[in-house]
DNA sequence: AACAAGTTCAACCGCTGTCGC
DNA sequence: TGCGACAGCGGTTGAACTTGT
């Protein structure tokens, strides 16, 4: 037995929405807010889901909306976030003010997708077809590359930072990471990516002005507040500098990274500021 | 003018994470 | 601890619109 539907479907409007339902839908957030958007539809008279009602005024409804065509700004920025983040449309959406999730991901799909196409470039990967055809197998997912890794050329450079203080987490090496996203495509992008244990939220901007990893767990050792600490003083850095992307936060290091659950971080977990 | 093919984008669907009981 | 309710997310769909023949 699964789960009841959110609404009774067939007592529901669907599809487009008209004048009137989107005058009841503003008129009663604009009185009431934004509230639970179960009983909302009821409440403001709409026969529609509370998905739908959400839908409608995140999307379409919402006063702060910016309409119109994307900027050659916004255009890139979308490009560089979705290096970065990749599919991640509510996160890149934080990124640019008055634009929605649906929007940024309707316009890449239909304008940006081609664009990047007819450039030779792919899509997914940010990197040049025929490039990323030869080394497809190497790429697992869009990831961080650290500037240490593109250092360090030493294994025992990369092993001592990987015991420092009994580290039992592990960065994956840059073999494996042919830089998906490399400063020559990013040159004005600023990416402050932190990882922070809840614990340590206080303290983890200074010491960290810099870090951009994935961690994943060594042989299923658990990571202990020292690993994630670790982490913190080591610093390893991505840095693009000037347009101010500032993804700081608490990245899923806390209950999730430690109890892993999953095993590579999520960046739905990320909070924008 | 009529039709087909291609494109756009608003809306829906199903899944996941979180929270409260 | 398990379960249901809920909000939110990303993928997909299909109606409306545009362009080509």
């Amino acid at each position: 037995m699964g789960r009841s539907p959110c609404c009774e479907k067939e007592h529901m409007n669907k599809g487009a929405w008209t004048k009137e339902e989107d005058e009841r839908l503003v008129s009663y957030i604009k009185s009431h807010g934004e509230g639970c958007w179960r009983s909302l539809p009821r409440a403001a008279g709409l026969l529609r889901c509370g998905k739908s009602c959400r839908l409608r005024w995140i999307n379409y409804l919402r006063p702060d909306l910016k309409r119109g065509n994307f900027t050659r700004d916004e255009d890139e920025l979308i490009i560089k976030l979705h290096s970065l983040l990749g599919n991640k449309w509510s996160l890149i959406a934080a990124r640019l003010p008055g634009r929605t999730d649906n929007e940024i991901k309707n316009y890449w799909n239909t304008h940006i997708k081609r664009k990047l196409l007819s450039k030779g470039i792919d899509p997914s990967t940010h990197r040049a077809i025929n490039e990323a055809k030869t080394e497809e197998k190497f790429v697992k997912d869009v990831s961080f590359v650290s500037k240490f890794e593109k250092t360090e050329k030493s294994e025992d450079q990369k092993q001592s930072r990987k015991n420092l203080n009994g580290l039992s987490c592990k960065e994956e090496i840059v073999e494996y990471y042919p830089v998906v996203v490399e400063e020559e495509m990013c040159t004005d992008l600023n990416l402050e990516l932190k990882i922070s244990p809840p614990w340590q939220k206080q303290n983890h901007k200074e010491r960290s002005p810099y870090t951009a990893s994935r961690f994943y767990m060594e042989n299923g050792t658990e990571c202990s507040s020292e690993t994630a600490k670790c982490q913190t003083e080591d610093s390893s850095s991505i840095s693009y500098s000037s347009s101010s992307v500032d993804i700081s936060s608490s990245i899923g290091v806390g209950y999730d990274f430690l109890g892993l659950k999953t095993r590579v971080l999520d960046f739905r977990s990320l909070e924008m500021k």
